[in-house]
RNA sequence: GAGAAUAUAGCUCAGUCGGUAGAGCAUCUGCCUUUUAAGCAGAGGGUCGAAGGUUCGAGUCCUUCUAUUCUCACCA
C-alpha cells in the first residue's frame, strides 16, 4: 500500500479511520490489484458493500485493534432496562447487541441495538465519549456487534434508551443485512420493505431470525410446548428415553423409508420412521411408562404439511387403554395451550380452534354416516367399493377394505373435522399394531386425534398377543407382495419381545410440528422447522 | 408426480409496442448535538436465474434447464 489509511488510537480499543472517496478507489485499485498477484483463497464475490466491510475489517487489524474480541461484561437486557425504567435513576448499564438502525445527526447520533430480548435505544454524543469514540461510532455498520457502557434516560420523544459513555465494536460483520424499516400507526407496527422472500428466509434462517422479530417467537414457543410436554410426562414419573435412529428392520408405521448404509459392518440400515417398537420392547423390559421425542424420517413426498424429517413425541404406558389415554391427551393439549399461549383459543388455517375440554368423540364408522350420508358398517370389501363409487371416490383397485374406509375417511370427513375431534375404533385391517376391541369385531381399539383437519396424534391399546401380532404382521407382508409399499414388515425381534410378555399397554403418538403450527397459527410446517428441507442452491 | 405463478441493485419492487437499466430503503461523500420510516444536498452500485434461439437490436418474444412459491395427488 502505498498511503495507508489514517489509523489513530489510544489504549483502549477505540479507532479512528478518516477517509475520502478518493481514498477507498485507490484502495480498492490496490486491492484489486494484490488479488490478482496473490492468488487469494478468499473465493467469495463481493459487491461493494461487503467490499468496504471486508476493507475496514483489514484497516482495524492493521490499526493493532481485534475487531472478533473474546468478551464483554453485560449487565443488563435490553428488555431489563425498558421494564425497570425508573425516571430518575440513570442507572448505570452495559448493554450488548447488533446495530439495527442507526440515525446521525452531526455531533450526536441514535442507533438501536438488538439482543436476544429486544431493542433498546442508545443516545451518543460526540461531547460526552470524545471524539474519538464518537468518529469509531460513526463508521460502524448496521449489523455489527457492540457493546456500550453508559446509563439509562428518556427521550424528549418519551424512547426509554441509554445514554452512552463507551462503545466497544465487538463483531464486524461483513455482510449488509436486509434492514426494514418500522413505524408506529395507531400503536401498530407497519413494516417497509421486509425480508419476505420465503426462499431466502428458509436457506438463510439466520438472517431471517435476526431481521423478522415474529419468526424467534415462534420458535421460542415452539421449545416451551415441549419443556411443558416434558415436564408434564416426567411428573407422571415416566421415564425419557432414547431408542436407535439407524435400525436394520423399521417399523411401527405405514411409510417408506430412508436407507443408509454402514460401511464397517458392510450393511444396510434404515432411518427410523417410528420408535414404537423399541419403545414397546422396553416396556416388555420393565418400564411402567417410556417416552422419546424423536426425529423420525419418511421418504415421501414434501408440502406444508411434510417435511422429510419431523418430531414426534412418542408414549407407552403399561397397564392402560386406549380411553385412558384419550383423556390424558385432552388434558395435556389443553394444559400446553394455557401454559404456551394463556389461552385455550388459538387461529389455524384460518379457523378459531377451541381445546376446551372435552374433545368431540365420534367412532370412524359413525363419522362417515355423519358427513357421507353412508353407513358402512359390516359392509365387505366389495359393498365398501361400491359405496366408494356412488359417493364419487375412485380407487386403486389393490387396495383393500381398510385402506378404502380410510379413503373415503380422508377424503369427506377429515378435512371437515375443525375443531379437535377424537375418531375411534378403526378397522383393525389399518391397524395391525393395535388390539381388537373386545366386543367389536374387526374393530381395534384405536383413536386419532383431528385439530384443524389434520391428524395430531394417533394412539391405541397395544397389542400385546403375540400369535395374533405375528399373524397381523404375516398379512402386511403379503400386501407389502401385493405391492404395498408402506405395508409392514415381520421384525422376528419384537415378536420374540412380546413372546415372553408385554403387559397391557396404552401407546401414543403426537406430531410435534403440527401441534406447533396450532398453537402457533403458521400454516406450513416449514416456519415451524428452523432448517426445513430444500433443494441444493 | 401434474398444473399455475415467480426469478431485475444488499433488501422491497417498477420496467408500456422489442430501441441507452429505474425507484424507495441500504451504501458512500458533505451538512446537521434528543432523533426515530430523522432531514437536506450530491455520488456509486446490475452477467436482468442459466443456456440456446429469433432479430439490425432482447430484461421484454421463442425453446430448454434450474430453483422457489401456490394448488392438486401420496404421506403424518
Amino acid at each position: 500500500m502505498k498511503r495507508p489509511p489514517k489509523l489513530r488510537h489510544n489504549n483502549s480499543s477505540i479507532f479512528f479511520i478518516d477517509r475520502t472517496q478518493r481514498e477507498i478507489k485507490t484502495m480498492q485499485k490496490e486491492n484489486e490489484q494484490s488479488n490478482k498477484n496473490q492468488e487469494q483463497p478468499l473465493q467469495i464475490s463481493l459487491n461493494d458493500q461487503m467490499q468496504r466491510r471486508f476493507e475496514e475489517r483489514q484497516h482495524l487489524m492493521e490499526a493493532g485493534i481485534n475487531p472478533y474480541p473474546t468478551h464483554f461484561e453485560i449487565s443488563h437486557a435490553s428488555l431489563e432496562i425498558l421494564n425497570n425504567f425508573e425516571e430518575e435513576a440513570k442507572t448505570p448499564v452495559s448493554v450488548a447487541g447488533r446495530i439495527m438502525t442507526i440515525r446521525k445527526m452531526g455531533k450526536a447520533s441514535f442507533f438501536h441495538l438488538q439482543d436476544s430480548a429486544g431493542r433498546i435505544q442508545i443516545y451518543m454524543k460526540k461531547d460526552e465519549v470524545g471524539e474519538v469514540t464518537y468518529n469509531t461510532f460513526r463508521l460502524l455498520d448496521i449489523g455489527d456487534i457492540v457493546g456500550i457502557r453508559g446509563f439509562t434516560f428518556k427521550t424528549r420523544t418519551g424512547e426509554i434508551s441509554v445514554h452512552a459513555e463507551s462503545l466497544e465494536l465487538l463483531t464486524k460483520s461483513l455482510r449488509p443485512i436486509p434492514v426494514a424499516k418500522e413505524k408506529e400507526v395507531d400503536g401498530e407496527k407497519v413494516i417497509f420493505d421486509a425480508f419476505s422472500d420465503k426462499e431466502m428466509r428458509y436457506r438463510q434462517r439466520y438472517v431471517d431470525l435476526i431481521v423478522n422479530p415474529e419468526v424467534k417467537q415462534t420458535f421460542i414457543k415452539r421449545s416451551a410446548i415441549v419443556s411443558f410436554m416434558r415436564n408434564f410426562f416426567a411428573q407422571q414419573g415416566w421415564l425419557e428415553v432414547e431408542t436407535p435412529i439407524l435400525q436394520p428392520i423399521y417399523g411401527g408405521a405405514a411409510a417408506r423409508p430412508f436407507t443408509t448404509h454402514h460401511n464397517a459392518l458392510d450393511m444396510q440400515l434404515y432411518l427410523r420412521i417410528a420408535n414404537e417398537l423399541y419403545l414397546k420392547r422396553l416396556i416388555v423390559g420393565g418400564f411402567d411408562g417410556v417416552f422419546e421425542f424423536a426425529k423420525d424420517f419418511r421418504n415421501e413426498g414434501i408440502d406444508r404439511f411434510h417435511n422429510p424429517e419431523f418430531t414426534q413425541v412418542e408414549l407407552y404406558v403399561a397397564y392402560k387403554d386406549y380411553n385412558w389415554m384419550m383423556k390424558l391427551v385432552e388434558e395435556l393439549l389443553y394444559q400446553t395451550a394455557l401454559a404456551i399461549n394463556k389461552s385455550d383459543s388459538t387461529l389455524f388455517l384460518g379457523n378459531e380452534i377451541s381445546l376446551q375440554t372435552p374433545f368431540r368423540r365420534l367412532s370412524i364408522i359413525d363419522a362417515i354416516a355423519e358427513y357421507t350420508g353412508k353407513n358402512i358398517g359390516g359392509q365387505s370389501e366389495e359393498e365398501l367399493r361400491s359405496t366408494a363409487k356412488d359417493l364419487g371416490l375412485e380407487l386403486d383397485p389393490k387396495i383393500s377394505s381398510g385402506k378404502i374406509i380410510d379413503e373415503i375417511f380422508g377424503e369427506f370427513v377429515e378435512p371437515k373435522l375443525i375443531q379437535p375431534t377424537f375418531i375411534t375404533d378403526y378397522p383393525t385391517e389399518m391397524s395391525p399394531l393395535a388390539k381388537e376391541h373386545p366386543s367389536l369385531p374387526g374393530i381395534v381399539e384405536r383413536f386419532e386425534l383431528i385439530v384443524g383437519g389434520k391428524e395430531v396424534c394417533n394412539s391405541f391399546s397395544e397389542l400385546n398377543d403375540p400369535v395374533i401380532q405375528r399373524e397381523r404382521l404375516e398379512s402386511q407382508a403379503k400386501l407389502r407382495q401385493r405391492g404395498d409399499e408402506e405395508a409392514m414388515i415381520v421384525d422376528e425381534d419384537f415378536l420374540r419381545a412380546i413372546e415372553y410378555g408385554m403387559p397391557p399397554c396404552a401407546g401414543l403418538g403426537i406430531g410435534i410440528d403440527r401441534l406447533v403450527m396450532i398453537l402457533t397459527g403458521q400454516d406450513s410446517i416449514r416456519d415451524v422447522i428452523f432448517f426445513p428441507h430444500l433443494k441444493p442452491e
